[in-house]
DNA sequence: ATTGACTCTGTACCTAGGTACAGGGTTTAT
DNA sequence: ATAAACCCTGTACCTAGGTACAGAGTCAAT
């Protein structure tokens, strides 16, 4: 198995090679084990995590977060009781969530379509009432 | 109609009245019309412009792309044409992230469900690798 | 064997998004 | 009419999430 350095990890992964030193010392990505050099040598699953950390965020997660979301696999003394009970709580946030982002989308939409017929049309959609119960 | 205080406005939309004069200083919310005293009173559409806010950030969007989003209904140089394009532009970003979340959903449900079944099957199941291409 | 492009650790600095006063005025309830 | 609980502006401070050196070692190509 191919391993590389962090400068390439960072290129492959479209991150600063500080923000995955950053990354270690937040112990939210485990340190590799490094050779005598002292320099860190990675496998491509790290691409895969800084990937996931990165989208993560763009979700609107906390590092805190995605570090407890990536520590559901790797500690060894947890139950699966506690797993299931974690997983089931992020399922619920991450509905919760798409939910939000689909009423969002619904109300561009609107306003999309709302824009080739008037003027008038397109003052009754507003943006920051996508989230409004709006119950009739 | 009933107007409201900064204080009243913070409570009502869960937010430290600090934070309303940081949004009214950045732009992101325009001041109200100010009375005698000084004091800034609100009507009830500032707690809708407020939970946007708070959602929009809980859906990973900054506080500038945010800006922008309520811009699109606020400014009156604006034409049709170019609402419609932000619009899309915005439509596919939210897709986007509804299709990300999706992907951590599949894969947490399925660590759930593997959890029932042995930890051999939920060792097969790792939270990042929810965004990997994984093609066949 | 030396130059340029890497790596290391450690520390300092930066931006976004708030939060917390200080020093002063206003309002409301007693 | 006075205290408690607000409001104002202005400025300082804070946390999260990086980013940028400095000073020193390493590696790869010439």
């Amino acid at each position: 198995m191919e391993k590389m350095t962090i400068g390439k990890l960072a290129e492959l992964s479209n991150v600063n090679s500080e923000t995955i030193r950053y990354y270690h010392r937040e112990g939210i990505l485990k340190e590799p084990a490094k050779r005598a050099n002292g320099y860190r040598y990675y496998d491509a699953e790290y691409v895969t995590k800084i990937t996931f950390i990165k989208k993560a965020q763009d979700l609107g997660f906390s590092l805190k977060e995605i570090k407890e979301m990536l520590e559901v696999n790797n500690s060894k003394k947890v139950t699966c009781s506690l797993v299931k009970k974690k997983v089931e709580t992020k399922i619920a946030e991450i509905d919760s969530k798409i939910n939000d982002l689909q009423k969002m989308r619904d109300t561009l939409s609107k306003l999309s379509c709302a824009c080739d017929e008037s003027s008038d049309e397109m003052k009754k959609i507003k943006v920051m009432d996508c989230f409004e119960t709006n119950c009739c």
